[in-house]
Parts: structure tokens; sequence; C-alpha cells
DNA sequence: ATGTGC
């Protein structure tokens, strides 16, 4: 691509993007000699520019390892603004609101079941999770139910029979985001999302069994409960039609308000934190991010059963206990030190996992002396990490680190690669048995349309921001 | 990501 904006290399895996023309701020991008192309051929750099020309920015705009080109910001793609001086932005939380990942761990150990077995789980999960674009679930909430779904979160789910007091302890913010309000989400946004509770959606959502194939960090894993050989579940959606409608309309509704705070770049449309238009946003968008907590803990129920019915295992003896829960596409007032100073940010996350260090008081005490795992999903035929939040993130990210492989691939030129290929039956022979409601999904979401994650893992890794802890392997995969 | 376009 022409002008593309110069770089400049501080170590293996960090390149500035030195503040020029309208930046106020330098960027920053986590990388390597392999993925950095990619970061250079697309609009990544352009999109960091913009970040960091927004008012009231804190701190270098970042991209992460996996950063493509997205809407506003790129997906990867952190910043964190003052909230008297700064701004909010639709586009740079996106339009999934609180897409997420949780990790279970189980206690069961995946050599033990066999081919047979494995299917079985395949075609019972596929069959009692309700996948794919549009898609809607066994409930439908009224306005009362709604309501508190969008207040309480994950709670919501826990309190109505789908889970387990403990799942809410290993959610990041206790699966519930403050300050929701559902009056400020649009009766549209609602009635999308009315019958969506309990549903993984499409795209890059998934269900996934794997198993640890590698431990790198014994003492972390044994705080996150996790050992080699061991079965465990993945699980990634969002706050489906509800969310995505909730960014519609804020988008839409900022580009008439007169508090809106304009860019060059029109996606990049945002406001100050404290404008009515702003607060409302805000307010929305964790009402968004309560549902998508409840979303992933329906699912994980869902999952639990599934699974416990297929092998005829007792919810006690299968153990499926949630590691952590995060998400990656959210924007959250957060305490961080600058300068030797203590200051409230608005930290941007866009497709980027909060990474908290040891001790931080936002951790369960069972990984107070680790720090708050990372979860890294990778593609669907590859692998994916469960990483450990450092100090080090802290000081230099805002306690941020990749969300997973990052797409290598636009969806079309995937589905362009994938032509008179038979995905299933490629992965089939990789050992990862796959089920998916669409056809184009399989393609779009091929291995070779996502960057390598041992890339990204390395990166985060060695730049000290994220320790490797352990390392999973996929072998079942639900898609929508 | 998304009732995958207005």
């Amino acid at each position: 691509m022409a002008d593309q904006p110069a770089l400049q290399r501080l170590d293996a895996h960090r390149w500035l993007l030195p503040r020029q023309g309208k930046m106020r701020t330098d960027g920053l991008i986590f990388s390597d000699d392999e993925l950095i192309g990619a970061v250079r051929a697309d609009g990544t750099l352009q999109q960091v520019q913009a970040m960091a020309a927004l008012p009231g920015i804190v701190g270098p705009a970042m991209a992460m390892p996996d950063a493509h080109q997205g809407y506003g910001f790129p997906i990867g793609g952190v910043a964190a603004f003052d909230p008297h001086a700064g701004v909010v932005s639709p586009g740079g939380v996106g339009y999934d609101i609180n897409c997420g990942v949780r990790l279970l761990r189980s206690k069961l150990v995946a050599a033990d079941l066999n081919h047979q077995q494995l299917t079985r789980l395949a075609d019972a999960l596929a069959a009692q999770i309700p996948a794919g674009v549009g898609q809607g679930g066994a409930k439908r909430l009224d306005d009362r139910q709604l309501d508190r779904v969008l207040t309480q979160g994950a709670a919501w789910a826990v309190n109505n029979g789908h889970g387990q007091a403990t799942d809410l302890e290993f959610c990041e913010s206790n699966g519930q985001i403050p300050l929701a309000d559902p009056d400020q989400v649009s009766t549209h946004a609602r009635n999308r999302g009315r019958d969506q509770l309990g549903t993984l959606g499409a795209g890059n959502h998934f269900v996934e069994l794997g198993v640890v194939e590698l431990v790198a960090d014994a003492d972390a894993a044994q705080a996150f409960g996790l050992f080699p050989g061991q079965l465990v579940l993945w699980i990634h959606s969002g706050s489906r039609g509800l969310g995505h409608q909730v960014c519609d309309d804020y988008l839409k509704r900022l580009r008439q308000d007169k508090d809106a705070v304009h860019s060059p770049d029109s996606q990049l449309i945002a406001a100050s934190p404290h404008s009515p238009v702003g607060q409302s946003y805000l307010a929305a968008m964790a009402a968004s991010a309560n549902f998508a907590f409840a979303n992933r803990q329906m699912l994980t129920h869902l999952a639990r059963q599934a699974i416990g019915q297929t092998l005829q295992i007792s919810p006690a003896n299968l153990g499926l206990a949630l590691v952590y829960d995060v998400a990656h596409n959210i924007a959250k007032l957060e305490t961080h030190t600058v300068h030797n100073r203590q200051r409230q940010l608005w930290v941007h996350r866009k497709g980027a996992t909060r990474a908290l260090g040891p001790n931080h008081p936002e951790l369960p005490p069972r990984y107070a002396a680790i720090g708050q795992p990372v979860l890294t999903p990778g593609d669907m035929g590859r692998a994916s990490y469960v990483l450990k939040g450092s100090h080090l993130a802290e000081t230099l990210t805002f306690a941020s680190s990749a969300h997973g492989a990052g797409r290598r691939l636009s969806r079309a030129k995937a589905k362009h690669n994938a032509k008179g290929r038979d995905i299933s039956a490629e992965l089939a022979q990789t050992n990862v048995i796959v089920r998916a409601k669409a056809r184009a999904t399989l393609a779009e979401e091929m291995p070779d349309a996502y960057k390598n994650v041992n890339n990204i893992a390395a990166i985060m890794q060695n730049s000290g921001v994220a320790p490797i802890v352990a390392k999973t392997r996929p072998l079942v995969c639900i898609k929508g």
C-alpha cells in the first residue's frame, strides 16, 4: 500500500509509530518479523494514527500483535482516555459489545475419550447449542426479565438456574458491569436480543473441546486448575443482535448529536464521557456487556448439560469449573498509574484482553499471586493459549494483551481461497471434529484465514506483557 | 460481529 506510515523498530516485538501530523501521542505496535508485514499491508497503521489523534488520549495508541483493520479502531486496538479531556467511541469498542471468551477446566483426561465419544460430544453440543446468524434460543425474555439481564449480567443466569455461584467469581468484573441502564437500549435492540440469550451466533464465535497439550508455567497452571492432558472447554460469544444494534444506534445518534467529537475518519466518531450522549452510550454499552456475560453463562450451562448427558457423568465428576471469562470488546473506567500518578481512565480494548498483574485487587483470591488468566484462543485447527497478566502489562499496555489469533485474510478472501476445498474434511484429517451451521462460516474461519497464534503468544510472552501458562489443542469445534 | 444491503 502506498503512503504507509514509517515505523521505527524498538526491539524484537515492538515498533513505534512516531507522533506526527494530527497525532497527539505515539503509536505502539506489538508484532514480529513474520506478522508485521500484514499490519503494514492493511489500514491498521492509519487507524492507529487516527486513534492517536483523538482528544484526551493518555499514553500511546496501541495495536496488539493480532491487529487488523476494523471499524474505527483496528481489531486489536487499545487506547486510554482521560475522563474529562478524552472520549468514548463506539468504534473503539466494536459492534459486538463484550464479545469475549471463557475457559472451563474439567476433571477428565482427554485421552480417556475415544473418537466415537468425541463425535457424540460434537453432535450433542451442535444439537443443544443454538448457533448461526439470527438464531434464537429456547427462551424469549419479557421486558422485566430483559431489564434484569441487562443490569445483572451473568448473575441473572446463575440466579435463574443456569450455572453455579462460583462461576461469577471467575468472570471479569464478576460478570456484571456497573451503571448499566436498560432504558438507554432501544426497543429495536431489545427485540433483537429478546430471544438470543444462550445462543452462540456466527462468524468466529465457537464452543470448543480441547486438550491441554503443554504446561509452560506449573505454578500458574496449578492455580488455574490446569494439567497436561486435561479436557477443557472454550466458549467464545458476545452480545448478539442486541449489542450490534446498540452500536448501530449510537453511531447514528452521534452523527446527529451536537456533542459528538468528530475525526477525519467518520467511523471514529466519539463523545465526551460526560456528555449526555456519551453517558447514554456508556450505560447502553454496559447493559449490552451484561447481556453478553449472561449469554456466555447460559452457553456454559447448555454445554455442561450436553457433555454430562452424552458421557453420563455427574456434574461433580465432570468438574467443569470456570477458569476465567474475559471481555475483549469493551471500554472500562480503570485506575492506572501514569508517570507515578494514579489516574482514572476510559480504557478501550477492541479485540484486546485485560491482563491484570499479580495482587491486583480485582483478581479472585485464588489467582492473586499469579495474575489474571489471559485467554487467547487461536484458530479452530491449531491451538489456543492461556497466558497470565503481569505488572509490566500494567505499566506498558494499560494491562492489555492480544485477544487471539486475529484474521489474516478478509472473509471474502478466505471464502475465495476455500473454493473447491472441504474444510471439515481437512480438519478431520488433523483430528479436529467440526460442526458448523453454515458452510460459508467454515471457509471464512478456516485455519489459514488466521494469523499463527503461536506467534501471537510468543510476542506477548517475550515482550513480558503476558507470559505463557498453557497451550491447548482443539478436539471438537462447534461453529455458527 | 450482524435479521451478512437500502
